[in-house]
DNA sequence: CGGCGCTTTGACCGTAATCAAGACTAGTGG
DNA sequence: CCACTAGTCTTGATTACGGTCAAAGCGCCG
């Protein structure tokens, strides 16, 4: 175990710049800064907002973004998996995004959002005040342009996932939500065709919610396709997907 | 008949700017340029702009931008619906979304696009080259601007449905669905309390796509919504609501 | 050990899909 | 003008997929 988080954090200093010494301590070891919206800014920038940034660990279920609250900040998440949630008023819910780091997260440019957020997972994130980055963005066409195509991106997920959710049976829903966690758990796999194995970030009932089943059918469909032989489940939460090619085929998709 | 279209030219006139001398023929009676993206222009962008665009009118069911297919021009929508599709391998189909003037159609930033768009209804737009706008949005922050509020406004709005699609019965999807479009079809709608005539620019088998359903479910639920006195149908195509908090009710949520 | 949260499995039921027929509309040509 | 056709929509009978209700298994922690 502490052999493990060891040979990490070696990973993670050989992430780092060969000339860095201009970028801000906070930033030097962060994803953000490759993948996320950070990369528009240059070490000036990110001195100026890494003023402003606050890190924070949470446990899984707590709430990150009340729905119709005001928001005060943006995130960046660093680490785990947020869920984006819409409630009904009877109780019925519906997951409408999965987050994973180094996503931004918060609704740009409007006070509150219609949807609320969660920490599927223990979830690390570095916030700064909204007024900061939008400040930011007045001067930074490069942000701008970042955060327009986050939000690109979301839009993509989004309608990919209604054809899911319109169109699928409950077979292929499931093996669609296996698919999508498969190819973005790890930043670092590779679309080979080896096998994956990966800890499911969500319980149950929250892939119900995902996928508008119940906890009982993605019980059911889960098992189905272990004895399929596409999945194998080592424990509740821990999957090993064989051939992704197989799992593909289970989806029902050619382009996904 | 006469008489109506005539009306509406002239509110059409009442529309225009007082002093527009300098804005382009082509564009002064625009509805982008008041809501849409074009709103963002200057009246020397605006003819630059002007300068490279076509208008183009075409019939129900062409197709305007093929998945896949490399796109050269972005459009305004003039008049008229267009829908935005998925399609399995299989044949099945989600309608992702549904675009009303005077929205931006066109995925920015990227060479080809996961969905196709085809027209609802009969459509006119105006089309102007991929290149022409990229440039202008790198000297135009604001145009930037107003094109993520777009797709922030697109996103917002195909989360809104995935919780139609994921969460509710066959009867609030319609009557969602009928909501959508009464508050959606005219611009100059208010929502107070009155009733509402309009007409649908889906037929059943595109309602079906965008609800995830079956044409005959639509069927089904469309005469239960008229013997429940929620709506009334004069034609296949002509709905009347006369009370659109009634219809709300019918579609279980309080913030739509 | 006992209790709690999560998951699985089984039996049964209900909603929406499927299959099939018929009604209505609009367009075409005799 | 009407017959004919094709497309669209409605209605009915039956089926099946996924939901509901219920019970039991499992892992974890006090």
């Amino acid at each position: 175990m502490a052999k493990s988080e060891q040979r990490r954090a070696t990973a993670d200093v050989q992430r780092l710049d060969i000339h860095n010494s201009d970028i801000p301590v906070v930033c030097r070891a962060c994803e953000a800064r490759h993948r996320g919206v950070c990369g528009a800014l240059s070490p000036d920038e990110l001195k100026t907002l890494s003023r402003t940034t606050v890190k924070h660990k949470m446990p899984a279920d707590a709430e990150m973004i009340a729905s119709d609250e005001p928001i005060e900040t943006y995130s960046n998440i660093m680490a785990g998996v947020v869920k984006l949630t819409k409630l009904m008023p009877d109780g019925r819910q519906q997951i409408v995004g999965l987050q994973f780091a180094p996503d931004f997260l918060g609704r740009p440019f409007r006070a509150s959002s219609t949807i609320s957020a969660e920490a599927a997972t223990d979830v690390a994130v570095c916030s700064f005040p909204k007024t900061v980055l939008e400040e930011m963005v007045k001067r930074s066409p490069e942000l701008g342009h970042k955060l327009h195509e986050q939000s690109l991106k979301e839009l993509d997920e989004a309608r990919d996932w209604m054809l899911t959710l319109g169109r699928k049976t409950a077979a292929e829903k499931v093996a669609s939500f296996l698919h999508l966690i498969a190819t973005h758990i790890d930043p670092e796999i590779d679309p080979s065709d080896g096998a994956i194995r990966f800890e499911l970030p969500l319980k149950r009932a929250d892939i119900a919610d995902f996928l508008g089943l119940t906890i009982e059918t993605v019980s059911r469909q889960l098992t189905k396709l272990r004895k399929a032989g596409i999945i194998e489940i080592e424990s509740n939460r821990l999957v090993t997907v064989p051939s992704l090619r197989r799992l593909e085929s289970a989806c029902a998709v050619d382009s996904d």
